[in-house]
DNA sequence: TGTATCAGTGTATTATGTACACAGTGAGAG
DNA sequence: CTCTCACTGTGTACATAATACACTGATACA
């Protein structure tokens, strides 16, 4: 925004370009006021996230780069799990005593909402020539999957945590490219992308857990069998009848591995998804 | 472990007859012991919570009940948020000192465990005559998701930090129940579940974000507006053209309330489910 | 009635986030 | 050319929170 040089700094002196929209179309202004408005502590961490990193001139020269400490903690979560992301470890790591790592994160929730964005990297790019919408929605979310699982890590913040950084709008692009091809409005492409990052998402903590527990050696048919450890307390409750005789269920013959199971459940969303956009292919929303 | 006797008991001694079964049909201690295996700690976790927590009849009498510390513990998660609470907070709630509430939880991670499932209450009883699987469905998500929004402080764990107590398993039944009549496969029916669960928990945290800007006093037209704070940044942004036209698109008058939303969502993701049962309906899978 | 068991208390320890002041560094101002 | 001050990494200190442990007192049952 306006007096971005270096180190952010946000508020205040640029309402001139902003305030003469007819405010039907949003402008960025616009929406970084009424952001403030609705979770100023959202935006401050936003802004953290989105600040230009480089070092300043002055003073002696830093030992190693934020982007490094970054990195520093994504392999520390890697090996050991989120918990084990402390400011000390970081700091360790990366050959400082712990108060260093405050001289590039304020504190730990921006260290931590840096990880998720630097883990989150960029999506793949997508195929050229551009295929068709669903092909392309089908890729992103195996890409999304294949990203989630390689970074178990994430599976154990809250959905909500995290202010959407630059790789997570790389993402969000890479899925609303394709949307905006079907001829939907702006509102239900959001809708749209919703559910099939939601579902994502679901599946991918799912696929997590097994991984989990495919480190301490189990094979995924074992994995299956116990349905997530604790779900088999319903076989024998005569509370849960159904639900145990879904999970004690002999498997038939065509048992699917978690890869084709996320693949057979994009499949029904993308189903519903098409099913609407067809039938709405007449009705005459302005698509963006 | 072995000699459990009020306090649960799901281990030991009870292997006559199971044993006995050919393995292709599960049973609870099948499950249990696979389960061990496949993440103890989880295991362990879940013992906790299906304990049961009845008083011993020797020694003082209890000055509370393990229920009203769970409940103390809510209570403060709905004022203060998860952060608030403390093992210090939750027994000062209850009257005690720090250390009083070891006596009720062994450790913090199991009064979370059993917030989680006090808090998830049951779901509400299907209606009489049963419906459609669909409108059974419908009811269960449009449930599920107000219960998620009703205790936004839910939203704050990890998809999968919890395990599965007595309230998600009758969550799970109920949900299990409707399809079960669509002629599905138990994997199908896993599947279909885990779908609508995702759609569900993504929708609901979507949600408990609004109302809890709604607690600092913006309406619903702003925070639609401002998208989640930080995606306003996308505009204006040359790398992400196609979402910053998504978001900054000038709402066509027939704009969705957060509710209707959800509803069309939970639409598009049931009509793919009911393609699939659809085409499926012949497939001869004995149903569960 | 004695005693093993259990409830709540008080104190101490440990892990972790973070404030603050200090010493050294080096680019740019004079 | 040197002085200055913004900046870096360090060391110390403190607050919060989980939790171990030992103690006091209560009470059902042998």
């Amino acid at each position: 925004m306006a007096g971005r040089k270096k180190r952010a700094g946000h508020e205040g002196s640029e309402d001139a370009e902003s305030t003469s929209h007819a405010a039907v179309q949003l402008t960025h202004d616009d929406i970084m006021q009424a952001s403030a408005r609705v979770d100023p502590e959202l935006r401050r961490r936003s802004e953290l996230l989105w600040e230009d990193r480089s070092t300043p001139t002055r003073g002696p020269k830093r030992g190693v780069t934020p982007e490094d400490a970054v990195q520093a903690a994504i392999e520390i979560a890697q090996e050991n799990g989120l918990g084990a992301v402390t400011m000390q470890a970081v700091s360790a790591k990366i050959g400082f005593t712990t108060m260093a790592i405050y001289r590039y994160f304020p504190n730990k929730e921006a260290l931590t909402d840096a990880i998720v964005d630097a883990g989150m990297g960029s999506p793949p790019l997508p195929a050229e020539p551009r295929a068709h919408w669903r092909a392309e929605v089908t890729a992103w979310a195996h890409a999304k999957r294949a990203m989630m699982c390689a970074r178990p890590w994430m599976a154990e913040l809250p959905f909500v945590a995290a202010p959407h950084g630059p790789n997570w709008l790389r993402w969000l692009e890479a899925i609303t490219d394709p949307f905006s091809k079907t001829g939907l409005s702006a509102a239900d492409i959001g809708q749209m992308i919703s559910i099939v990052e939601g579902y994502t998402r679901g599946a991918s903590d799912t696929a997590v857990s097994l991984a989990r527990a495919r480190t301490r050696g189990v094979s995924e048919a074992e994995w299956a069998a116990a349905v997530g450890a604790d779900l088999g307390r319903a076989i024998g409750d005569s509370r849960f009848p159904k639900f145990a005789a879904l999970i004690s269920a002999p498997s038939d013959g065509k048992a699917r591995s978690m890869e084709e199971s996320f693949a057979f459940g994009l499949q029904c969303v993308l189903d519903g998804i098409e099913m609407y956009i067809k039938s709405n292919i007449h009705a005459s929303v302005e698509p963006i």
